[in-house]
DNA sequence: TGCAACCGTGAGCAAATGCTCACCGACGCA
DNA sequence: TGCGTCGGTGAGCATTTGCTCACGGTTGCA
């Protein structure tokens, strides 16, 4: 990489890369000038490259975690990661991280998109900041069925129909509750068409907003009621470290079966992988765990987080090497294909 | 140029330049991640590079003056500028020149090539340095008859004895004084068909190796006895600042003509606006009028200097603007047409 | 001294880049 | 409200760049 080099090819090094950098010649002028042959002049235009003597410096903005973003998308091979700069205050955090979010999405969608939605709370906060500066014409469809127990603005409806509003768009609900009693109601519900129709909308989604959630007995998905303590705990136990739309995986990325798996409302992971770009927002603390083994299961496309948890993701990913054997097959709760 | 930016704008060339530059990603890659056009994404990276987002250092060895070797080649139209970093012994110094005029002579010259090559001190330390890597076929031709009145290493005809013998090439001296006593002497010396020959050479050549003097009373021409004290007060009196192998020219570039003019057995600014590359070593100190008036004149295209004299130069340039009218015609003391 | 492996080289091609141009929409002015 | 102007935009093309490959020369080893 960094080779040693003598006075004088030093000396030559710096020339081609002034005339080229600095005075913005081409190669071929360069080539002619020192009596060198274009490819020669590529070639050492590439060793003053890596060998320092040209240095290239973004002169970020403070506030920007370029650094962590781009350890991000190699690590993880993510299409694209966001980090918002760490806040003392964790509601400002979590706004900072949904406001990014939303301006990716004002970037990323455009006319004719639909996007499956699903709860959590640093997605319910992302309509708040989505204002695209002119008119969309992209349909919103849940994701998941709703929760009595948990706060409207983070049920998937809700947010729906808060980024409808926010670019002119369109809201498909999904009128059904994310968990029932049975697998037989499930079923029976599935069987309805205005549920079956919107599920498959959203399957067909070419853009995901999802959160992730954790396996500690405080999250969503034990708040919302979909699950018992008992039931998290022994999801704990298997491994399990995090979850999207219920979805339960552990560190490696590996699925790991859920006791209400098959009386979610919700897409599955394999509908998921189906969907162009899956973009996950989280903010809480203590979610490096699920985030690193939802980031493994290779669902996730695009990464909005805090600072924190990047830092923390990353620092695991580089103690806890992966396993060999990665996700791949695993129950699917909800049968319907696309 | 330096436009100001908004945090949000800010921030997109930050992201872009980071993906392009350190990244390395294509502008069509970064293009499609980023939702734009990739004519787009160009304008925004050259933006980025105009508002200092993106900044490109070349780290020079210390020894190298590239700022002032750019300002020399822009200023003045040359191919190329080398400057010497300043030395307290101004025999290093000559010698340091000496050594990059030799430089660049084994880069730049190859088989077949004739090189014209006139008196000097600077000139005359060259051969010392000149060592190719490799035999070179190349021939060295006086551009100017010999002085018995100077030492001998700064005689066209040794240099050019030294150089052949530096690379295996051969030498063509020009069998004749520099200056003789009438013009009819010249027109017969000229007639001479080992002289004429060789002028013919020397006038054919491609790449042409001078010295520049001055116009004080201990220039070379004067004690080379090719001009009296008188005649050089006379050419003081009438601007002239310089001259490329008796050559006069006044701060602006325009020819002087001058009171031994046909009297000159040597190649005349005519001839050498032919040749391809004229290469200029100058070490001197008190040459920087010289240098100045005869970069004016057109007819360097290579210039090795010491930073002294290239300062100076430079310095003097920028209060003191060329004159409208430049070089040009004037009298042309050796007739003889290539 | 002969042979083989290797590094460095330049030809040729495919991709990436920079640039020109015609167009579109926004803004200002009548 | 209509018209003209102007900044910004993407299509298309010419140039530049990166890369692959076959060759030659040199070096190390037998």
């Amino acid at each position: 990489m960094r080779e040693e080099l003598r006075e004088d090819e030093y000396e030559l090094l710096a020339r081609l890369a002034q005339r080229y950098y600095v005075d913005e010649r081409t190669q071929e002028e360069i080539a002619r000038e020192f009596a060198l042959s274009r490819p020669k002049v590529q070639r050492l235009l590439d060793r003053a490259r890596r060998c320092g003597v040209v240095a290239i410096h973004v002169q970020a903005p403070p506030w920007l975690r370029l650094e962590l973003e781009s350890q991000l998308r190699e690590i993880f091979g993510l299409s694209d990661a966001i980090v918002c700069s760490a806040r003392a205050d964790p509601l400002a955090e979590r706004e900072a991280v949904a406001q990014r979010a939303a301006r990716y999405l004002e970037r990323r969608l455009h006319d004719g998109c639909v996007v499956a939605v699903s709860h959590g709370r640093a997605v319910g906060e992302v309509p708040r900041f989505f204002r695209p500066a002119s008119r969309l014409d992209v349909t919103f469809v849940s994701a998941m069925g709703g929760s009595p127990g948990v706060a409207a603005p983070t049920n998937p409806n809700e947010i729906c129909r808060a980024l409808a509003a926010g670019c002119g768009g369109e809201a498909v609900s999904l009128y059904a509750p994310a968990y029932v009693e049975s697998v037989e109601i499930r079923d029976q519900l599935l069987a309805q068409e205005a549920i079956a129709q919107s599920l498959d909308r959203a399957a067909q989604a070419t853009v995901a907003l999802v959160g992730i959630g954790g396996t500690d007995d405080g999250c969503t998905m034990v708040r919302s009621g979909c699950l018992t303590t008992d039931e998290i705990a022994w999801l704990r136990s298997q491994g399990a470290v995090g979850d999207v739309l219920g979805n339960y995986v552990d560190i490696d990325g590996r699925s790991v079966a859920s006791p209400h798996q098959d009386r979610l409302l919700a897409l599955t992971v394999d509908h998921l992988r189906r969907v162009e770009t899956v973009v996950a927002v989280v903010s809480e603390p203590e979610k490096p765990r699920a985030i690193l083994g939802m980031l493994r299961a290779g669902v996730i496309g695009v990464l909005v987080v805090d600072e924190g948890n990047a830092r923390a993701v990353l620092d695991l990913a580089s103690h806890e090497p992966a396993m060999a054997g990665r996700a791949g097959g695993g129950p699917r709760p909800f049968p319907r294909e696309v």
